[in-house]
DNA sequence: ATGTATTCACTAATATATGAGTGAGTTTTC
DNA sequence: GAAAACTCACTCATATATTAGTGAATACAT
């Protein structure tokens, strides 16, 4: 007679933990990119294009995990504070471009460093192999969910 | 001269990996949810108050994950829907308790099974071995980089 | 008691997320 | 080679997130 909820929820809110879970990640990443203007998003996106080079708006949102939508605004966005150039394809004018501003990979250059050390911070709290679980945990999740 | 980048990121965006995770995991409660008209914030919401009855907004907040101008939006949402009722303390004008409606516990009702066959869904697809090592390697990850 | 600090829910402004949809441009089919 | 199917970036409407800040209410120290 104890575990009787009229609504029985006998499993843990596994989404809300794993929101929970990154949000004490990102906490530790977020001044660092707060003090250089930019959102989260936005130095996905460049991390994005420094490690594959120039891509279109769909490759950067399934790299980056950003809708269509999200993506619209925050890449007009960083177009318009000089972070990236957006260019039509001549071969095909449905699809854009998008590159880093030599300005962008400059400040990209400046900050990695400090991601570089966040991460070591980070990886010395956890411990290396507790991180080289996680992420491989998180892989394999994804792997089999994937399709 | 092959691993020479100008910007050298060696580590993997975990936030982002962490994001594409999650998102895998939501995906596969995101349509249930729809059918009923609730958001994944408002689904929280109700689970803990389910689990936990009647509690103050920034109670609701630190279970849920949810900042307060978030939360402050989406119970007065959830007042109007009338899934919950707020009502302030009589000893502390300040503080709002907040409860489900009975409607609500209702519909909580109807779709809690559903829930729970989608987590066994999961579990299957994952196996079981897999999901215990995912809760606990989260649950020691916001352990260990709590405070 | 009274001024001060704190707590609490909430607002304001901006950025992003979600779900639906659009039109221009390209490919496919017949 | 024209219509149909499709792709792509984008818009629209609404919900939520983030950061900063506000006012009312309570607790606390003098």
């Amino acid at each position: 007679m104890s575990k009787t909820n009229a609504t029985s929820l006998n499993h843990r809110n596994l989404p809300l933990l794993m929101l929970k879970a990154r949000e004490h990640v990102i906490a530790r990443f977020r001044p660092l990119l707060a003090e250089h203007d930019l959102t989260e998003q936005q130095w996905r996106i460049i991390r994005v294009l420094l490690e594959s080079g120039p891509l279109e708006p769909r490759e950067i949102g399934e790299l980056c995990g950003l809708s269509s939508p999200s993506l619209a605004g925050v890449l007009s966005r960083m177009d318009e504070l000089g972070l990236v150039v957006r260019e039509r394809f001549s071969t095909d004018q449905r699809r854009v471009r998008v590159s880093l501003s030599a300005q962008c990979r400059a400040l990209a250059k400046r900050i990695s460093p400090q991601i570089e050390s966040t991460y070591e911070a980070l990886e010395a709290r956890l411990g290396k192999q507790f991180c080289e679980s996680l992420y491989m945990i998180l892989d394999e999740l994804i792997l089999k969910l994937k399709e």
